[in-house]
DNA sequence: AATGAATGAGTCTTCATTCAT
DNA sequence: AATGAATGAAGACTCATTCAT
């Protein structure tokens, strides 16, 4: 990542030269919040001095600071990145399993959870433990109120498949035994995730919510 | 290792000399931990500087160090402190519920993570977070595996009262569940700790365990 | 390992490049090796404080640490510096004096040793005393094995001219002498060095040596 | 060292207080030299706190403070006893050789000094060379110009004895080799000064000042 | 735009010294 | 007199950020 751009354009500017150093831009942007994620989940927040990083990224301190007005800026960016990248696989599964019955729809839901948490597990937790403290990046609690939103939701039209009376509740309980589980499976016992023992995780968590849920029944 | 002079005086004193001195001492190290406990809470690891600590304490900085040889040694102090407190109720529970049918044994157990969790719940998250990455601090975990083993135990001794295969699996989610909530509900939705939802609260819990651990008819 | 962007400019630049911040380097340096000396020589090496010496060389503390990693390699630098500015004198007077006679050879080396002392006498007294202590800074006492080293292959090289049998004992006694007849005369009796007075004390040295190594008869 | 005298005297009150309590003082003084002497070698004169010299000697830091005002004066009655015992040998043979011949008197001195030097050689190294930057603890220097005043008035007494016109100059020469090949022995080559090899190391120094000083014919 | 030298507030920690007991 | 808890100035060093080139 510490790219080597040519210093000098194969062709005669025919293109505007904005372009060329957006293009430049956006690789300086992306070297840096890759050595950002990566010296992060390396050292932690604090000592992923931002001298480091722009070394990492191989490029100069006074660039990081152009395009980042503070380290809080920058692993800003990061937590955005990452939130992103999760979000898109849980909000996909939110979608589908929309119109689906109970158990099928808890069973696709943390496994979507976990594939998502498979991404970037340390920088996950770093990013969750370390990151709060600093101040507002309330940007990963977002990505978990809308979870909760469109689980509560799902619970509020599937109303007569489960014994579930506060949606609410039921919601907070549910989310925050798949997310724990899940969170703790990927950094506790990454070995209960393995290709043959993944599918009995999954079943396992799926039996947790579904008896949690179940018609009184 | 300076000479310790006579504790005794001649006679037998009415009141217990509790040594001025000693209480002094005594009185320091609580100040200091106390201000230690709230400056983590309120500042994070990393910016709850020593400096601060002994200021908000009443105390100069170099009675801190008298007592504490480190920054560390310190925050390993209220961590100790912390977990001795927490463990009491939970050790307590573990006991009595061994031979406790599951749903009693359940909600006991989630009664008491809950009250230890009441102890001191922002404390409770900061040690928990930005703790581990310190150094080998490993007193938290160590109650945790504490009570997950217990309740493995708990699960092979009566493994006819439900239908997990895997003791140590089952342990492992229903120990990181119960945890989950309840280190959620103190920390994201108190109103659901309050004296009259406490119950509704614990039962839920309780089911979502129970609902999970339950013979399969 | 940040990227050195091209050094050649277009066109061969008139001037060499000595790329303007590698000058500035050069300067803050050389100004904060000379405040080193000088406050090493003012107030000792543990009163030397970096935050002192860094102001005393217009530089900012931050600066100092940019170049040096610790107070130690700072005092490190400027022993170095400081012997290979004595050595110089030393080293061509052993050399040439090598296949001289006794009496010729004695008068350079001490001459040679006089003029050494002359460089940063006060400086010189400071890093023999202070910095053994401090670690491992063999650097001078390098020197020192080195000159001892010279003499006594110059004795053993002229062994028919003088009486002494145990030639590593004599340049011992020689070394250690003459060494300290300079350091002693540059310190604390500059007066004897004065234009008109330094022959005659190297005379008086020269004598020394020169009776003490004399033939028998 | 850690003296545990005892907290009742055996007998009543018939000897004045003071006079027990002066015997205190002494032995209480003694151990607080002892220990500074100690901690001063092992440690450096910077790295020898008080706490340290008072935890050494058995005794509180109030008390070290209530004999010697600071830390400096401290150490500066660990110089002057160090220089008094050292001074005994010295000036017992500058007084017995003030009417010897030349190579008789060198010889007796030479012994002394070296002598003189094995009282205590390591912290006579440290008050040399630590202890000067401090401060005008000059205690050891007056040592020194004793020696030379003593050695300059030999000279002139038997200016017939030997080939030097300015005794000063000489005195300067003689005793400074002679410290220092004493003081280089000590430290560097004590294998120099064993029981069978001492003797030659005198014979060689005394070869050195008799050749310095012999009649020019 | 990029570079990296420079900045300096702030951190942890030590230690000579004071003073209430 | 002795004790030792308390003090706080000062030191080595880090790192986010600025700015001249």
């Amino acid at each position: 990542m510490p790219q080597r751009k040519p210093t000098r354009s194969r062709k005669p500017p025919t293109k505007p030269r904005k372009s060329a150093s957006q293009a430049r831009s956006r690789l300086t942007v992306d070297a840096l919040l890759e050595a950002t994620a990566r010296i992060l989940v390396k050292e932690g927040y604090d000592r992923a001095s931002t001298n480091k990083i722009a070394m990492t990224a191989g490029v100069s301190i006074g660039s990081l600071y152009q395009y980042f007005p503070s380290k809080e800026a920058l692993v800003s960016a990061v937590v955005d990145r990452h939130t992103r990248e999760m979000a898109g696989e849980v909000r996909e599964a939110l979608d589908r399993m929309a119109s689906w019955p109970v158990e099928t729809a808890a069973r696709a839901l943390i496994a979507a959870m976990i594939e998502a948490h498979r991404v970037a597990p340390q920088l996950h937790r770093i990013l969750e433990e370390q990151v709060p403290r600093v101040g507002r990046l309330e940007n990963i609690k977002a990505l978990d109120r809308e979870i909760h939103a469109a689980v509560r939701a799902y619970l509020a039209t599937h109303a007569n498949e489960h014994r579930a009376d506060d949606h609410d509740l039921a919601a907070f309980v549910c989310v925050t035994a798949v997310e724990a589980l899940t969170h703790a499976a990927v950094l506790q016992r990454p070995e209960l995730l393995s290709r043959e023992r993944a599918g009995m995780f999954i079943d396992e968590v799926t039996r947790l919510i579904v008896g949690y849920l179940q018609p009184k029944r």
